[in-house]
RNA sequence: CGGGGUGUAGCGUAGCCCGGUCAUCGCGCCUGCUUUGGGAGCAGGAGGUCGCAGGUUCGAAUCCUGCCACCCCGACCA
C-alpha cells in the first residue's frame, strides 16, 4: 500500500483504490465501471442495511419490491426528473440475440421493443405510476415505502464505490396528506441518516440544504449530510428530498380528505447507497489499512492462536475458545482464526489490513502467564491482559473506539474546516489546504456558478444548525445572513 | 464527449526508440525440508494466443494500419 496519506490529488486516489482491493472489499470487474463488491465488502454493507433498516422499520416504514425496468414514457412524465437523468441512462432496445452469417453473436434487429425501457437510475417514476393506484383517500396515508435494490447510472467518470455505474441502495419513497407531514419525513430521515452516519459509521456530518442548483431532480428541496474525507474534499453521504406535489402532479395521485375534497399528495424521497463504505473507508483508514469503527465492523475481535506444535496448539486452542465463547455471550462478533496456513505474522498484518477494531494473541506463553495480548486497530497500542480481564476490557473497549475515531475524525473535521470573509483568503484556502469552508454568499445561481467555475469549490449545503450572522458575499459584496458551505466534492 | 495513458502468466512489471538466444523480474500458486510471538528461509516446479485483426520482413512483443478494452484527468453525478 502507499505509505503517508497525501493530499495530491493522484496519489490519494491511487491510495484509495489499492485499500479497497487489498482489503479484499471489492474490485474492478472489467465490466464497464460495475466492480464486484466481495463477500468482506458486503459484509459491511450487510451491517448497514440491518441497521438502517431497523431504524426504518421503527419508524413506520415497509419494505417492497418495483421493477428493474421502467417504461419510457413513464420518464418523461416530470418534466425536471426527466432533465437531470437523461444523460445517465442504459436503456434495453432489444429483447433477443441471435447467429450471423459467420457465426457470431448479434442483437437481432427483428426483435426490437416497440417502447424502449429504461434500467432504474432511481424509481420514482415508477413507484408513482404505481401509487397511483394504491392511493384514494386519506386513509390510505401515509404511505410509507423502502426497498433494497440497484439501480444504473452511466456515469461518465467511476470510482469504486464512490461512484460505480451500477450501485445497491435503498430508495425510501413516501406519500403524505400534508406539506408539513411530508417535510417533517424528510427531515426525519435526514435524521436517521445523520444518527446512523455518527454512531455507527463514526463519521461526523454536517446537515443542510442543497441549493437550487445542487438539488435533486424533481424536488423543491434537497437535505443532505456532507462529510469531510481525508484529502480535503467532500462526500454526500446522503440525501432525503420534499418532492412536494410535483411527481403526484405527473402521475395524476389524487386522495379524497375528510371533508370530500380531491387532493394531490406531497411526497419525498429518500437514499443512501453503497458510498457509505467509500466514506467509511476515506474517513478512518491508515496507512496499515481499514480501520472499522466496532459498531460495523463484520468481526469486531479476532484471536490468533500461536503455536510450534500440535501440543501446544490444543492447549491455546482450548483457552482461544473459551474467550471466544464468553465474548459471544456478551453479543460480540467474534472470530477465531485458526488456520494452519499462515502464520501469526502473516494473520496480524491481514486484520489490520481489514480494520478488525480488536486482536487478541494468544501462545505459550500466555497460556504459562494466564495473559492474552490485546492490540486495539486504532491506536496500534499493544498490552498485554489478564486472562480473567479479557471479556470486561474487549466490551469496555468497543465502546471506547467506536467514540475514539468519532473524536478522531471530529478533529481532523475541525481543522480542516475554515471560516473566511474574503474571496482571495477562500481562493487560498482552498488551494493550500482544502476542507470545508464557511462563507458568506449572496444567495444567488450566478454567484455560485462563478465560484465553481473559478475554483472548482461547490456550495456542499446550506447548514441546518448554521448561526444567524449578517455579512456581505464574498464575491459580490452583497447582503447575506448566514455562511454557507463550500468544499472540493468528489 | 474532449485530453492523456496503458494492454506481456492469477496480480504487478522489464523489454518496444535501435526487429534477430528477450519472452525479464517480483508477488502469488504447487512439492519437499526447516520454520511459526509482526507478512519465513532454502531447494525444486507449474503457468504465456506478448489485447484483437491485417500488413511490412528471411524473421515482429518490438515497425505500419485498423479495431477493441481498461485506466487517469476534465465536463456530468449518490
Amino acid at each position: 500500500m502507499a505509505k503517508n496519506l497525501t493530499k495530491q490529488k493522484d496519489d490519494y486516489s491511487k491510495w484509495y483504490n489499492e485499500l479497497v482491493i487489498k482489503a479484499d472489499l471489492a474490485e474492478n470487474s472489467g465490466v464497464r465501471g460495475c466492480m464486484v463488491i466481495k463477500p468482506y465488502g458486503f459484509s459491511i454493507w450487510e451491517k448497514m442495511q440491518a441497521e438502517l433498516d431497523r431504524k426504518f422499520k421503527e419508524t413506520g416504514h415497509q419494505n417492497a419490491y418495483f421493477p428493474l425496468l421502467i417504461p419510457k414514457s413513464y420518464f418523461s412524465k416530470e418534466a425536471s426528473h426527466v432533465e437531470g437523468f437523461a444523460k445517465e441512462c442504459a436503456v434495453v432496445t432489444h429483447y433477443r440475440l441471435k447467429n450471423d452469417e459467420n457465426g457470431n453473436i448479434i442483437v437481432d434487429p427483428d426483435a426490437k421493443l416497440e417502447e424502449e425501457l429504461i434500467i432504474r437510475p432511481t424509481s420514482e417514476t415508477i413507484i408513482w405510476d404505481t401509487y397511483k393506484r394504491w392511493i384514494q383517500s386519506y386513509r390510505d396515508l401515509p404511505l410509507l415505502i423502502n426497498q433494497w435494490v440497484n439501480v444504473v447510472r452511466w456515469e461518465m467518470r467511476t470510482r469504486l464505490f464512490l461512484r460505480t455505474t451500477e450501485f445497491l441502495w435503498q430508495e425510501g419513497h413516501t406519500a403524505h396528506a400534508t406539506k408539513e407531514e411530508a417535510i417533517a419525513e424528510t427531515e426525519q430521515m435526514l435524521n436517521i441518516y445523520a444518527d446512523f452516519a455518527e454512531n455507527y459509521m463514526a463519521m461526523p456530518v454536517i446537515k443542510g440544504l442543497k441549493t437550487e442548483n445542487e438539488r435533486f431532480a424533481g424536488a423543491l428541496e434537497t437535505y443532505c449530510i456532507e462529510a469531510l474525507m481525508q484529502d480535503g474534499k467532500s462526500l454526500q453521504a446522503g440525501t432525503s428530498h420534499f418532492l412536494g406535489q410535483n411527481f403526484a402532479k405527473a402521475f395524476d395521485v389524487k386522495f379524497a380528505t375528510k371533508d370530500g375534497k380531491l387532493e394531490y399528495v406531497w411526497a419525498t424521497s429518500w437514499g443512501v447507497s453503497t458510498r457509505l463504505i467509500g466514506a467509511l473507508i476515506m474517513t478512518h483508514s491508515d496507512d496499515n489499512g481499514l480501520v472499522l469503527p466496532p459498531n460495523l465492523a463484520p468481526d469486531q475481535v479476532v484471536i490468533i492462536p500461536i503455536y510450534q506444535d500440535k501440543e501446544q496448539f490444543e492447549a491455546v486452542s482450548k483457552v482461544a475458545k473459551e474467550v471466544m465463547e464468553e465474548l459471544r455471550a456478551k453479543g460480540l462478533r467474534v472470530k477465531f482464526d485458526d488456520r494452519d496456513t499462515h502464520k501469526p505474522g502473516w494473520k496480524f498484518n491481514e486484520y489490520e489490513l481489514k480494520g478488525v477494531p480488536v486482536r487478541l494473541a494468544l501462545g505459550p506463553r500466555d497460556i504459562e502467564n494466564g495473559t492474552l495480548e490485546l492490540v486495539r486497530r486504532d491506536t496500534l497500542e499493544k498490552e498485554l491482559i489478564a486472562r480473567e480481564l479479557v471479556v470486561d476490557i474487549v466490551v469496555a473497549l468497543m465502546d471506547e473506539i467506536q467514540k475514539n475515531l468519532f473524536k478522531k475524525a471530529q478533529k481532523f473535521r475541525a481543522e480542516n474546516t475554515t471560516e473566511v470573509s474574503s474571496y482571495n483568503e477562500f481562493k487560498d484556502v482552498l488551494k493550500t489546504k482544502g476542507g470545508f469552508i464557511l462563507a458568506h454568499w449572496d444567495g444567488t445561481n450566478e454567484t455560485e456558478e462563478k465560484i465553481k467555475k473559478e475554483t472548482k469549490a461547490t456550495i456542499r449545503c446550506i447548514p441546518i444548525d448554521a448561526k444567524k450572522e449578517e455579512g456581505k458575499c464574498i464575491v459580490t459584496g452583497k447582503f447575506s445572513n448566514r455562511k454557507v458551505l463550500f468544499a472540493k466534492a468528489y
